[in-house]
DNA sequence: AAATATTAGTTGATATATCAATTATTGATT
DNA sequence: AATCAATAATTGATATATCAACTAATATTT
C-alpha cells in the first residue's frame, strides 16, 4: 500500500481545504458574519436574477437539500427574501435585500484579494494549464462507468 | 463582479467534489459500507501503528473533533479498537480489527483504480507540474498574513 | 379530462466540519 | 512538591453534505 500523501488527489484535497480555510478566515477577520458557501449563493442570485434553486445547486456544485438549508439561513440573516414564482408555483423567486447586496459586494472584494494571495507567484500560463488538467480529471470522473 | 465559474479555485472546488463523489460511488458499488473519509483514517492507522488522533488529523487534514467522531463510528462498525495508551494516559491506542484490516486493503484496491481512472490520459509530467502548483497555492495560503 | 410522469423544492436521518469550551493527564517552573 | 502551562482527546452547538422519501405543482400521454 503506497503512502497516502504522495498522490495528486491527496494534494488536491489538501489544497482545497487549505484555501477554503484561508479564505474563510479572511472574511471573518474583515468582520463579516457569513460563510464562503453562503456568499457563493448570494453571488449566484446577484449574477442571475430569476435563478432557481436547482440551478444554484448546479453552479455551486452542492446538493439541492443543502441549498434549501443555506437559503433558509440567508433569509433568517436578512440577506435574501423568497416568494413564490408568479407563473410557476413550484418555483421560488429569490431577491437580495439591501443588506444582502452590500455584503455580496464587500465579500467579493475580499474574495478577489484571497484569490490573488493564493495564486501569488504563479503565472497565467500555469494557471491555464492547471485549469485544463482539472477539467480533464472532472471529465474522467463523469464519463467513466 | 466577474463570473463565478471562471476562476481556478472554482474549478479546483468542482474537481475535488467530482472526484470525491466518483470515488465514493465506486466504493459503494463494490459493496463496501464505508466512506472514503473513514477509509483514510483506517489507512493511516495501518500505515502508522502507534499514531495519535492528533497526528491522524494532520495527515487527513481534518479537525480533531471530526476525527474523534469518525473513529467512534469505526469502532461501532468493528473496524477499529481503542485502548488507553500504557505510558501516556491522555493518548489512545488504535488497532485495526481483522475486519478492519481486510476492508482497508480491499478499498485500497478500489482507490487505486479510481485514481487511475481519474488521471487517465494525463501524463506523468503534467501530474508532477500540477502537484507542484497545488503545493505552491498551499504555501501561499499558509504563509500569507 | 383523467391518469401518469416530471419538476421544484422540502424534510428526515445520519455523517462530517468547525469553533470554542472542557476534561484529564503530563510536563515545566519556581 | 505545588503551581502553572501544554497536550490529547472529548463534547456541545451549529453549519453543511448526502441520500432517500415526500409534497405540490406543472407537463405529457392516452
Amino acid at each position: 500500500m503506497e503512502k497516502l500523501n504522495n498522490t495528486l488527489l491527496y494534494t488536491l484535497d489538501k489544497c482545497f481545504r487549505t484555501y477554503n480555510q484561508f479564505a474563510q478566515r479572511n472574511v471573518r477577520k474583515a468582520g463579516y458574519d457569513i460563510t464562503i458557501d453562503q456568499w457563493l449563493i448570494l453571488k449566484s442570485v446577484a449574477e442571475n436574477p430569476n435563478i432557481t434553486q436547482n440551478d444554484i445547486s448546479k453552479i455551486v456544485f452542492k446538493d439541492n437539500a443543502s441549498i434549501t438549508r443555506i437559503i433558509q439561513l440567508l433569509i433568517k440573516q436578512d440577506f435574501l427574501t423568497r416568494e413564490i414564482h408568479p407563473s410557476d408555483r413550484r418555483r421560488v423567486n429569490l431577491t437580495l435585500t439591501e443588506t444582502g447586496k452590500k455584503i455580496t459586494i464587500d465579500v467579493n472584494e475580499i474574495a478577489l484579494q484571497n484569490r490573488a494571495a493564493a495564486l501569488k507567484g504563479i503565472d497565467e500560463e500555469s494557471i491555464k494549464l492547471m485549469r485544463d488538467l482539472l477539467q480533464k480529471v472532472i471529465g474522467n470522473c463523469n464519463n467513466g462507468s
